[in-house]
DNA sequence: TCGTTTTTGAATAGTGTGTTTGGCAAACTT
DNA sequence: AAGTTTGCCAAACACACTATTCAAAAACGA
């Protein structure tokens, strides 16, 4: 079908050479079980998964079927359900680590805004799917609790009681603001340079910050 | 086959986010139709909405499917279809005003955190069915362009172009961003004071301004 | 080549949607 | 209170989509 999509398919293509050995640990043990090398089933996954992409972009998630899938992707209903319970498990099964490789690659310190919105860049396609107007709050959740996380070690434990919720709110809030920020750019179709997008993005989570 | 489903799909039921605004102002126009007051139609609007708030809390907006709301409200299914297109329609159609009294009671220039808090206060229930974890992202999203609106009034206008899609970038960020402090507060049971949530409200809401 | 795995279509059962029917009862009108 | 309108309901229907099963055929790796 089309070729022209993005270049990250399917599992057995997801790992880039640079990438930290833990996350390449946890990866791995996350599917032990795919480590298979058969034609059919990489054709077949990777086939789904252009299809759901490019459902997506043209329908929005939500009004995206199983059937439409196979259809798209020309692939057999049992073979669908062969590999995937659900539309929501091809939607994570096929590409559960675009979450993390937006933030897991940056040292746990600091949230690399550049490496972010490059990595965005990159999977231009992909990442209008899972995180445009027409995607779904899946991985945009999921998005936002990574995060949660990395504000949450940037602004530190302060161990005061009350503080804490005050302190949750604000940086649910900055993930949440953080967030708008990728995808008002990304459904921009990247207007503004990357380094006007992270000057932006760190003003905000300066606001973050308990002082 | 694909030509079967396409034309199958023409009478998708789903709703999209660009139909949304469609949808509330036919829902207003409708609204002005209802000069009637029958007890029947009271009653039985009521008994559904109140099905679906309880339904919503109990097992989350999506789940909910109109055999339950008919079966919880023990009302025929034929009424409800005489009165509702969807449980989108009876989402929005019987409660069009909680978005607006959240923002419009307050005047155009200034946003009123204290009134806002203080609507979903008193409408705890509500509240904590349309924007909280189980609600949906039709009213969330709803509500954060009635905040868009507000906000962008309040930063006033700029003319200059490039400006434009920075602060535009900032006002949907912010916007998130407030939202994300008044469902943490919902969900959190409103743990915190109202003062102290308008205080924190207030401190995001100067990051969107020009300097 | 051989044993294994994957793919396939067709059949099937199940859930939910949305519309239609006509008779009945409740509510409005005067 | 009588007459009229209107909303209500049950049951049935056609449809869309989901999810599973099965046996044969195709493609695979070694």
């Amino acid at each position: 079908m089309s070729d022209r999509l993005n270049t990250i398919y399917t599992s057995d293509h997801l790992f880039h050479i640079e990438q930290i050995p833990e996350l390449v640990q946890n990866l791995d043990s996350n599917r032990c079980m795919e480590t298979k090398h058969d034609r059919r089933t990489a054709r077949t996954k990777r086939l789904l998964w252009e299809a759901l992409v490019k459902l997506i972009l043209k329908k929005g998630y939500e009004a995206v079927t199983v059937q439409d899938i196979i259809d798209e992707a020309d692939i057999g209903r049992s073979t669908f359900y062969f590999h995937f319970e659900s539309k929501e498990h091809l939607l994570l099964g096929s590409q559960p680590e675009f979450a993390h490789m937006l933030f897991d690659s940056s040292s746990d310190e600091a949230i690399d805004f550049t490496l972010i919105y490059e990595h965005a860049k990159k999977n231009k396609k992909v990442a209008k799917a899972l995180l445009g107007k027409k995607g779904n709050d899946i991985i945009t959740s999921h998005i936002k609790e990574v995060l949660v996380l990395k504000i949450k070690s940037f602004v530190g434990q302060s161990s005061s009681e009350e503080h804490d919720t005050v302190t949750s709110f604000k940086i649910e809030a900055t993930a949440a603001g953080l967030l708008s920020l990728l995808t008002s750019w990304i459904e921009s179709d990247m207007k503004l340079s990357i380094p006007r997008m992270v000057i932006l993005s760190e003003s905000l989570l300066q606001w973050v910050k308990p002082n």
